[in-house]
DNA sequence: ATGACCATGTAATTGGTTACATGATTTA
DNA sequence: TAAATCATGTAACCAATTACATGGTCAT
């Protein structure tokens, strides 16, 4: 996966491991998260496995090392991103707990879901200024899928605050469904 | 995860590891997998722990360990469970894919998000029949919270839906976020 | 000169996975 | 009697995390 996304961040341009992690960071911060302990060794093998090459270029007598893309590695690459995509298979650990909330006290309870609308409230307002600098560009076709994950972000964030406040106040269930708003 | 996962479906009464795992795939299996590989270990450590006390109960000859939550192990749960709720944290692969479809020739890129929408529509129809299964029960107010988990996930599969059918036909971004359907 | 940021890396640990190994019981 | 399911477990592996370790550069 990171590995995947790092060969991802060096189409462009040839960039440091710190570099990179800056891109994930502003680029998918939204829903990926890198560390350095596994992006440095994750471009150590990329490089071992012929997909990437370094150029060392320190400056001053600061370390640096620039990763470029090889062919191999872009083709890799491209294979990735074409293979197949199944339905979300990842854990979600929110909703293994508020699988357990029948056991748990109303009180609470209701205040964990609480915390959580807000959390993913406060999550949209930022998702939601990124977006307005977004906007405010002209050339937004040559990043439309781009911007789309972050539109995917907010649309699921709304999703996920509606169904909270509709949790929170035991509406029937089967009223989740019925969306006219 | 898995242990506290594990902790929960033992609240009510002691089962078999296999057992266990049969109700985290009946229960959660929607959002959350566990395999025998993980789950004996984990159901290992937890007695170590002091959590779960076992009673070995053969069948005939065949090997068989029914596992019992201890004062100490249910406090250690509902330790867990009153835990604060931060947002969704976890990674999505998929968006991190479409989030390098601009530089992926437009038929792959269609035909992949034509693919991941049929995926999350059959996904979809799995979850109603489920629903379908307990609407016809009558003491649904026993559980509200462990099918509120089930109807997160059919609201969120067809916001998925939505979105993935309108970035497919490359409609303006901004219109996902108006919605009157 | 202090703190924020740039920059690379390792070590210990976590929390899983898949594949393997074994064998009993039930059902078609 | 064969296949499916019940039942427990280990070993090799994987992809990540956190914490640690080191040191340079730039702005205030």
């Amino acid at each position: 996966m990171l590995e995947s996304i790092a060969l991802g961040m060096l189409l462009e341009k040839d960039l440091t491991g710190y570099d990179i992690k800056k891109f994930i960071e502003n680029g998918i911060g939204v829903f990926y998260k890198a560390s350095f302990g596994s992006l440095y060794p994750a471009l150590k093998r990329l490089t071992e496995k012929g997909y990437l090459t370094t150029r060392d270029k320190p400056q001053g007598s600061r370390k640096k090392i620039f990763y470029h893309i090889t062919e191999e590695g872009r083709n890799q690459f491209f294979h990735w991103l074409s293979s197949p995509m199944d339905i979300f298979e990842g854990t979600n650990t929110h909703l293994a707990k508020v699988y357990f909330f029948d056991h748990l006290e109303a009180e609470i309870r209701s205040q964990q879901l609480l915390e959580y609308e807000i959390n993913n409230r406060n999550y949209l307002k930022k998702l939601r200024e990124l977006e307005k600098g977004f906007t405010e560009l002209d050339n937004k076709e040559c990043f439309y899928y781009k911007l789309s994950t972050l539109y995917y972000g907010i649309c699921i964030t709304e999703e996920t605050i509606r169904w909270c406040r509709h949790i929170r106040m035991q509406k029937p269930l089967t009223d989740l469904l019925e969306r006219e708003r």
